[in-house]
DNA sequence: CTGAAAGCGCTTACAG
DNA sequence: CTGAAAGCGCTTACAG
């Protein structure tokens, strides 16, 4: 029928070559030291001649270990996700472990599914994901599988977790422009049911000391931030200055600000959220609170690694990241 | 001594609980039809019961295999790598594949150590690598592994491959910026030991028609690219056009450019190769070749799939894309 | 429709 | 130091 399979080189193929057990074969090729040299150059040199790799799926199965973290994500889109992963690359690079990065989801049962599939496959899981609650994790989750939360409403020490700091670093920037002497300040809001858009509206929010709130539909996109700068400008009276939920956001505003021929900083000021990468190369260089995301992923990863070391279950309070005001031309 | 390692809930345990057979056990779980309505209910009750999450990694074993796409990138950093990962994470959503993403490597032996280490884990994996030949392939891939290339330097019809026409592409920019009546076209290029750079080169060299070529050594990073353009701001007489080899570090020459007070396109012209994201929002926002990067990475995803699909080994010949030319404000 | 058993390719006590 | 054998957790012919 169909063209027949060749059959990969195992590790008896290499062990026949050497004249050498399968066991032996192994501890050479692992490089265990209770094999002598004579066996172990004949085993490397059969390996080599048979052009021999090993199977890792076999070898995870017998070790009950990948060397692979799992991540799982809301999204793969954008250079936030970008710098997150970037910044467990370093981790993981450094520690010889692979990333096995989710396919990006939308709703709970997505993000259900893809801390399923993770069983078996991964040592540790890194977690970030806005539809994920306590229940939802106890249910999907392999229990004796490490997690480390980023950014989940899940609280409760059962799980280590990172959490920014979001409500306070949207009081910061909506604070900074009211000290700049902007009077109105809108805010354009990310999806009404994202966990860290809800923290952050409320800073805005909590910022305000008596005036009124206006706040504007997003969903985190640049679309939707264009949308909303146009909604702005057609306001009477016209707020002088936006706190935008995300930087995408405030790229979108400020471009429908600079299609209408309005200043930023002069007519209206604008700030975001998150200090992706293109923040400083915007025209004006944006306002924004920054995470350091890189870092956050680098410092999730490493406290799952720890915990994978100690070998005892993931467990600990939750670190607050607190995010920095990052002053520039936009306000 | 340690706390005992809890031993997590297997097909064994379900098919226990439910009192089948495991061979039964996993047929209802799989969904296979050879079994009654009455056996699936108890065995799915079974499996919700104990919180059954099947072990992948024997599944893999078992079946050979893994639905997962193993991606190597020869690194993480950027917009480039973000919307390539995109493309492919698209085309691997709607099959319900996984994606292995390879920690970054700067050498032939850190990649020759990524492919090597996919064995068993992936059904494919797609490949991109300056650093990679025919050679190097060839010692260190399972033979069995489909593989599609992005950009190598392999050349031969032994495997998929997708090559940007990076050639033609730094041709079209540099032709535009003489068309506008440029006279001295300088050009920052990147690691010299990097395929695509060197085409990117030659194809610029190539459209000067006798011009003087001005070249300028650079890494693809922000910051090799400001310092040619200090280096450029420097030079008598001064070119009037700068053609970099991507847009990053376009990115970095325009910062130099704008801090010496220099206008653009007004004193001097700028394009770059790539169209990452930010090319459109910078200001003045960039001229620049487009490649079309999360088509690039979904059309290679595509090609791996339909060849796993077909089961056959892959190969075939080279698919060539043409770089598009985008005209935007700096030029 | 169901079950006992072999097998996927490794690793690792256990004996020698 | 070495090898025979069991085992990791699944799937899948093979018999019934």
């Amino acid at each position: 029928v169909s063209a027949e399979r060749v059959r990969a080189v195992t590790i008896r193929d290499v062990a026949r070559e050497a004249e050498v057990s399968v066991a032996s074969a192994s501890r050479a090729l692992n490089g265990l030291d209770n094999v002598t040299d004579a066996t172990r150059q004949r085993v490397l040199a059969a390996a080599q001649q048979l052009r021999y790799v090993p199977d890792i799926g076999a070898r995870m199965l017998s070790t009950r270990r990948s060397d692979t973290i799992g991540v799982v994500l809301p999204d793969l889109y954008g250079e936030f996700f970008s710098e997150l992963i970037r910044g467990m690359d370093t981790g993981t690079r450094a520690k010889g472990l692979h990333l096995l990065v989710s396919n990006s989801h939308g709703d709970a049962d997505e993000a259900a599914a893809a801390i399923r599939s993770m069983r078996g496959r991964v040592d540790g899981l890194l977690l970030m994901s806005p539809h994920v609650d306590a229940h939802l994790l106890a249910d999907n989750l392999a229990h004796d599988l490490p997690i480390v939360l980023i950014n989940t409403r899940v609280d409760g020490d059962a799980h280590p977790a990172f959490r920014v700091d979001n409500h306070a670093g949207a009081m910061t920037a909506t604070r900074h422009l009211m000290a700049r002497g902007r009077r109105r300040v809108a805010h354009i809001a990310g999806p009404a049911d994202n966990f860290e858009a809800q923290e952050r509206r409320r800073g805005y929010e909590d910022a305000l000391e008596g005036a009124e709130p206006i706040v504007l539909a997003g969903d985190f996109s640049e679309q939707s931030g264009a949308d909303a700068g146009a909604a702005i400008l057609a306001m009477d009276p016209r707020p002088d200055a936006v706190f935008a939920a995300n930087d995408m956001m405030a790229v979108g505003c400020l471009g429908a600000f600079e299609a209408a021929g309005l200043t930023v900083p002069g007519d209206i000021a604008l700030a975001g959220f998150d200090d992706i990468p293109i923040a400083r190369l915007l025209r004006p260089s944006l306002t924004t609170v920054r995470i350091g995301i890189a870092d956050l992923g680098l410092q999730a990863l490493q406290r799952l690694v720890s915990t994978l070391e100690q070998g005892g279950p993931a467990q600990g309070a939750a670190e607050v990241i607190e995010p920095e005001l990052i002053v520039r031309d936009s306000s």
